[in-house]
DNA sequence: AACGACTACAACCGCTCTGCC
DNA sequence: GGGCAGAGCGGTTGTAGTCGT
């Protein structure tokens, strides 16, 4: 929220490299917290916002570059169906992967897959009603704790809606994924055992 | 080679939430 | 309780690179 940005100008565009070297330089001393005081220490003529961003999705150490994988694109597709364009949920069990990235990858790619996918599932579309009504029973409604980092660790709950069988269908699931899925739990139920 | 269409992704914008005074 | 500033999030835009004609 830069109130001041009407009354100071700040350049905008792609990062050159001195910048990301002087933002870099500042964080590595003062930490990456007050994100207007890090642009004036650095001497950059970005607004702090600006900066935040940067360092999150490109600078930060420990991003991981580079392609998604299968898993990966696996699993973004039902946090997905879980949780919705809740991007920075997502990220956060795809380690190394930025919000924007996971975002800018939806976008492009996963968004044009699912309407694909769904133009050719109308098509054979003639379930009985029978069928559908038994899937409608089988839908549920799940509360979603979420560890956001901005409130210090509190959690707010969430009601989603998801398909639990397509949700939990680990016919053709690989190692990895279960592995996460097994973290996942186990991360919740470290939740929960601090909260007793 | 030139040009337009398309794609991928970095960056910006507007908004909400939170904490502090 | 109200105002302000900082932080974070999701949607959108801008543009460089690639591809097809």
């Amino acid at each position: 929220m830069e109130k001041s940005s009407a009354a100071k100008e700040y350049s905008k565009g792609a990062w050159t490299p001195e910048e990301d070297r002087k933002l870099a330089e500042v964080i590595a001393v003062h930490g990456a917290k007050r994100w207007k005081t890090i642009a004036a220490t650095a001497g950059l003529s970005r607004c702090g916002k600006s900066c935040r961003l940067r360092w999150l999705n490109y600078l930060r150490p420990n991003i991981k570059r580079g392609n998604i994988t299968d898993q990966e694109e696996d699993l973004i597709l039902r946090l997905h169906k879980l949780l919705g364009n809740r991007w920075s949920l997502i990220a956060g069990r795809l380690p190394g992967r930025t919000d924007n990235e996971i975002k800018n990858y939806w976008n492009s790619h996963l968004s044009k897959k699912i309407k694909q996918k769904e133009k050719q599932s109308e098509a054979p579309k003639r379930e009985g009603k029978e069928a559908q009504r038994r899937r409608g029973a089988e839908r549920v409604s799940v509360e979603v704790r979420e560890e956001s980092s901005s409130n210090g660790g509190e959690e707010s709950k969430t009601s989603v809606d998801f398909d639990v069988d397509e949700f939990f269908d680990f016919s053709n699931e690989s190692s990895l994924n279960l592995e996460w899925v097994s973290r996942f739990l186990e991360s919740d139920k470290g939740i929960c055992d601090e909260r007793s």
